[in-house]
DNA sequence: CATGAATGAGAATTCATTCAT
DNA sequence: AATGAATGAATTCTCATTCAT
């Protein structure tokens, strides 16, 4: 019986609704730029600098971080070239800033992951946590995509995407009850399902893929229960929306 | 005991072994851009466009997409601009050829699996295919990453990464024995697998995470013959090497 | 003999050491830039318009006239930019200001040489004058070098510099007995002496050549003295510190 | 009597007349800039980038090093920007381009200084080598100019202007017949001499003086000679235009 | 076929100057 | 009187694409 007692709604009460450790969004770019630091900002500038660093959000999320330009950015914000480059060295130094932030966040996440048992507990819990992973990759959508963009690059950025990759991998690591291992390495395992995880929240989320959020999050949670925490398959349960 | 049966040796024997299915490399932009296609060509501008093409594929790996520039194709073919703009009507263009036939070979291979049963041979059948799946991903990184960073535009490229990924998902599908199901929609399921298996590859071939070829295989083969064909978990098995 | 007896150190006590006609330092920029002139400025006025004029002569020395950015002058004179065009319309302003004085000292010096006959006293004299000369283009060396950078240009500058360079010349043309003259017109060599005297205090000062001050200020006025003043050559004499 | 023996006219015959040891001016900028090194350049290749060479000399003589716009020697040179960057990376590439080529020529014209001696024939000599410095100073004034102005800088051309002028101090110093000197370090007096010889050329070449070439020419070949190789002077010589 | 050369639109960046508090 | 903030014109530099030989 397992998941029929679980209430999914308790986790989540929709996209927007209440959820069990709301995350804080927005807190983003707190740091601010290089050109930023060197200065004492008043609120006006706060106030500006907040504007370019939503502008860059706004501007990474539609075009990618490549094709983004500078000029984008400035008129989002409704502000001028000289402007932003009081705030920020250049493209990079803003998206850095915007991606420090989110790396914080992401590993705030992954290390909110509670103990995970072979039962329906365990598995609530991972459904919420999953839950709140999705929250966060949509709202931080585009520095993820363009921290894999950048990922190969031995900049800056592919170092912070990857070290908030290891975190969610030893994070998932770290619950696993070794006892109730499928066959396989866990920690490769733990690779494959937080690779798992993180590309079918951006196939959904980049709408490469018509799938309900629901149902891509029971999904997840349900293989990773059983791959990594014994979770037992539940025969006979269909209750997911087909797809069109 | 089950895979202990099997012989991986036989499915492949190191990185240029034999396969099961051998690969028809670069049999790849065998049709050429849209300025080559009004002209017959005769040896030497084969050649040339060859040049054009591997050259491409290696830029854009190491660059990727967006950051690659015409000139450093023309570098690296060693040849001009004017003659890149005899063949290729821009980068795109290249790049367009270059997809196609990726496209066509990554098509071929989606549906070169056979049936899979829950048992052994499903578990050796799976394991084959992902194997040589792994060598064409090995091969074309350079296309298939850059799918990636277009996919979220509406232009073709998008269109064509869509298409094989939708191919994959199908391929696992129609091969699935709906009796076994876990308890998720297989659907979702195999949507879920393949973007954990394009997923894992990604982060070995880039080497954002160092886990061993033969440990992924496994791994991939076991979670998803499990996950959608009613593999059986096998306690105790431990052969991995453990990533340092 | 003649140099023997003279005592250089009555003209000169070192670096900082007692002057035959001090030089009134820092009284420069007294008059302040155009804007300054339309107000009435209190002491704290006076404090922060110095403060910039101090900071102006350091950049400039430093940077260059060219090269130097508003923004250096401002941070080292630890004031806001709105602060500075409160004082001053423009860099060219301030350099102005600071000009203005140095021409004034420089014109005032150029006019404190007194009678120099063949003898050892006329020796005296002119190397004492030579001393105060090297003091103030130390000081100024900022303004006296970016003079040159502007001479060129028809600018207020130019003429600024060349006025100097011209009461220079005349001071000296005006002591000599023309008796005295060595076969070129007095006249150009007295153009061609303040040049030598000029430059080589430049190359010293600037560093592009190591020779000892002191060394420096013997060969001018002994090449000085005997080209215009019929001062006999000395043999024998090779009291010098030779330059590594 | 000495000097009345001498013929300058053997040695000059106006600014564009015959000289001794002709200057091969304009060989200039042969190398080219870092772009230009990389490619092999045809013809047409090697005539534009002469175009932007001369244009470059023009556009810094009229306008000095900092003040030069990129976009002022495109213009001048009836090229386009992207044309510029085919061949010199910056503004400061196209100087060096130059400037090499200008220190090459300078320093052999330093070692073109044949024996010089206390007699007619030694000032001839060293009359004739102003001369051709003279010429050399005009053509290539603006690059000069501007290795003063960088000269202070610790970047590659003040290390060139250095060099130059160290080159024409021993030129001068290798010269001198020791016994001959006057009562001064020679070598000190050497740097003193370089200094005037070059601040002359300065004033007469930048209009900043207004002395005939040939009166400066005799002036400072009387001052050199007398100063370091022993020159007599000779009384009662005086037929020198005054100037207005 | 091939290629070196040329082009110019577009993007990034700097910096003197003005503005609002 | 002081200052942080904003501005935008001017400048440098890049790069896809076309041209002439």
């Amino acid at each position: 019986m397992a998941i029929e007692g679980r209430s999914p709604e308790a986790a989540e009460a929709g996209p927007d609704g209440p959820r069990l450790s709301p995350v804080p969004l927005r807190a983003v770019g707190s740091r601010g730029g290089a050109p930023a630091q060197e200065r004492a900002l008043r609120a006006r500038g706060r106030r500006t600098m907040r504007r370019l660093l939503d502008a860059g959000m706004t501007v990474f999320e539609k075009r990618g971080y490549q094709a983004a330009r500078v000029d984008d950015i400035v008129k989002a914000a409704n502000t001028s070239h000289g402007t932003f480059y009081l705030y920020f060295a250049n493209k990079e130094d803003l998206f850095r800033a915007l991606a420090v932030d989110v790396a914080d966040e992401m590993t705030a996440l992954a290390e909110s992951l509670g103990p995970v048992g072979p039962d329906q507990d365990g598995y609530a819990e991972l459904r919420a946590w999953l839950d709140r992973f999705n929250h966060l990759y949509e709202h931080y959508q585009a520095v993820i995509t363009a921290w894999t963009e950048a990922a190969t690059s031995n900049t800056d950025f592919g170092r912070m995407g990857r070290d908030v990759m290891a975190r969610f991998t030893s994070a998932l690591i770290a619950r696993i009850d070794e006892t109730h291992v499928v066959g396989v390495d866990p920690q490769i395992a733990a690779v494959a399902l937080v690779a798992m995880i993180e590309r079918f929240n951006y196939f959904v989320l980049s709408r490469q893929v018509r799938v309900d959020r629901k149902d891509m999050l029971d999904t997840l949670a349900t293989i990773t229960h059983m791959g990594l925490f014994g979770g037992r398959r539940r025969a006979g349960r269909r209750p997911f929306t087909r797809r069109g």
